[in-house]
DNA sequence: GTACATTGCGTCAGAATAACACATTAATGA
DNA sequence: TCATTAATGTGTTATTCTGACGCAATGTAC
């Protein structure tokens, strides 16, 4: 795979990567879609390498797919990291030995790479974390309990989630986190996860209702313990339009 | 200059490149700072390379303060813009010949460029457009009256006011843009102007001071018709606090 | 049945917002 | 000189939004 690149490497854009930080909600906890690969000690955020020609949205769009399996969701570039020694110790002398890269290859691989951020919301249960080769391994962390990453890339997770706390005042959310069916709860809870802070039920009712992107369902969720909640979906046009158009005008 | 940055290219990181969308404000309108360059018939930002040894936004302080001669001011990375056929038609064959640039040295200047979009808010009255060569103008043109631009440099500025009209929302705005001290139509104005649309004078007062960032002088604006008003200033601390925790909490 | 946790719905005071009225000030020109 | 004009400073009021909370309804566990 790596070598497939390097091989190729006038294909790909030099000194650039794409690397997706994938929310998604299950359990009622926030989870990040992390890789660790072969040799590796550390984990890392799913990323990848832009072909020349390639939009770089429709990179990261490759990145997402190829790691999720799901196409068609909420991707958006947040932030480009491209400190001068943020690769500097990725790739060692050791390493390059073990991959068998060539000299000349190395130096493709070894300099500054800047890298652009992108975040993704996707409903948990839709996805199947899709190893890229045998060696690598894909799976989903509790956003709390993620360990030590690679380079920087807590420093993408962390300002993906900032840029995500943010949003949420501009726009509404949910649509690609929950399944298709959900309670009011439960969306709340999502809420309350992303922000790391509880909110008040009723208030809560109140303020996503007034937005005009909910349909109530003439079902309650079964199987559960105490009252039986309502269940709720999206109504798919009025939450895009809300999504273009924004939540509050502020000014 | 750009054929120095060509003969030591190896210095620089291939097919990325910085734009600085700069803003100021002066008579009451919003302007940009523009660049034209020789032989070019058509405005473009303000950009550059950026060096291997430096931090991109190192890099982009450099091309700002190269062309407006301030550093320490309001800077912010907005967004990258990498579609593929966006510098097709930038260095075309004639224009490679005129400045004499050798085959190999063209290579490196005409694959796809990633740039990576900043914005700036300057005080105007500070600035002096600083041209970078002899054949470069440099201009502040009002937002309204930008003509066409070369690549996509139309769409990264609407971008960045964009960016900068959400952000009004989220932070507070006007010490980097207004002269130390100024009057509350002043700032008003300035909002109006960032945000096309009218706002009425005095709910905009009881709003802007509740923000608890201004400092109201004991003098008012001399030579001018009508009433006088009084002259504010930012309280810097207060300002700084706000900017750090922002306005609006949202959720 | 009773205790308990959770949901659904409602209330109320205070804050924020939008729309508007009126007095004040300084240059202008009849 | 003095009314006119176009701005500024300072309210007021009705409405909406927000935060904090009460209480009844529902379904499980014992």
């Amino acid at each position: 795979m790596l070598k497939d690149i390097l091989d190729n490497n006038e294909n790909y854009q030099p000194g650039l990567s794409i690397d997706c930080v994938i929310f998604g909600f299950h359990d009622n906890q926030l989870k990040v879609l992390l890789i660790k690969v072969e040799r590796a000690n550390k984990w890392s955020l799913p990323g990848g390498f832009i072909p020349v020609d390639q939009d770089i949205d429709a990179a990261a769009i490759t990145v997402l797919n190829s790691r999720t399996g799901v196409d068609g969701v909420f991707l958006r570039q947040f932030a480009t990291f491209g400190k001068v020694n943020r690769n500097d110790q990725h790739f060692d002398k050791k390493t390059l030995e073990y991959f068998q890269i060539e000299e000349e290859k190395a130096k493709w691989l070894t300099r500054r790479f800047v890298t652009i951020g992108y975040y993704a919301l996707v409903d948990f249960s839709k996805i199947h974390p899709n190893p890229a080769g045998r060696f690598e391994v894909v799976e989903w962390i509790e956003h709390k309990e993620v360990p030590e990453l690679i380079l920087d890339h807590r420093e993408i997770l962390d300002k993906a989630l900032d840029t995500l706390r943010i949003e949420l005042n501009l726009m509404p959310i949910g649509y690609n986190l929950l399944p298709e069916k959900f309670t009011i709860p439960e969306l709340q809870k999502l809420y309350e996860t992303i922000l790391d802070k509880k909110l008040d039920r009723r208030n809560f009712l109140r303020k996503i209702t007034n937005i005009g992107i909910l349909t109530k369902l003439d079902e309650k969720k079964s199987n559960v313990a105490h009252k039986a909640p309502n269940l709720y979906s999206f109504d798919k046009d009025k939450y895009e339009e809300v999504l273009k158009n924004g939540l509050n005008q502020g000014w």
